[in-house]
DNA sequence: CATACTACCATGCATTGCAAGGTACTATTT
DNA sequence: AAATAGTACCTTGCAATGCATGGTAGTATG
């Protein structure tokens, strides 16, 4: 049901402040968003690759480097555009519902 | 964006009364969510072998036969899962937005 | 030094929606 | 009667997306 919607609920993320992998998905599940690692990875490249999100490593004091994702300007123009599609989505869903 | 969502707004549609493909088709483009064909018909029979639709052959008086779909008990019980499981992920994705 | 943890990523699969094309019956026009 | 247009059914092949699974590598911890 939630198939297309992950892309936007990234950007939002995002667009809140930067994180790596694992802040995102603590932050869906808070939410109640439950999103797999296999999900997540490849999704993030394919919006690097599309110009929305930008990448920066940094050394971590617990683990390995991680990867700290940020929104660029043209992603959050794109954000704009989605915002604009998921509320004409929910308004259409609900208009054919209750009627 | 609106991937599996189609799902629901059929059995929406047809919750509201029997119909066949050109019916649905046009209620879907009266609330401007456009669906192909080849989208359309799999998806009836993908959902009437789920037991949550069944269907009667109609003659017409201008042009073919029109296969008319009805949604069944189960296909209403479902209805009604569906519908919190859409009002969830609006609450999911509006909250992961305005914060 | 071995184990566990963190964080990255890739591969293969199932589902879903779309584009394109095809069949068959009915109505209309020539 | 034949050709054209219209209606309504359906299939096949493709691309995108999310999931399950598994793999690599660096960093602690016992």
């Amino acid at each position: 049901m939630r198939k297309g919607i992950l892309e936007y609920c990234i950007l939002s993320v995002l667009s809140d402040g930067d994180a790596y992998a694992s802040d995102i998905l603590d932050k869906l599940k808070g939410a109640r968003m439950i999103v797999m690692e296999g999900t997540l990875y490849p999704l993030l490249t394919r919006q690097k690759n599309a110009g929305w999100l930008s990448y920066r490593w940094e050394e971590s004091t617990q683990g390995p480097p991680r990867k700290y994702y940020s929104i660029t300007e043209e992603g959050r123009r794109f954000l704009v555009d989605l915002d604009a599609s998921w509320q004409e989505l929910v308004d259409t869903v609900n208009k054919l519902r209750h009627c």
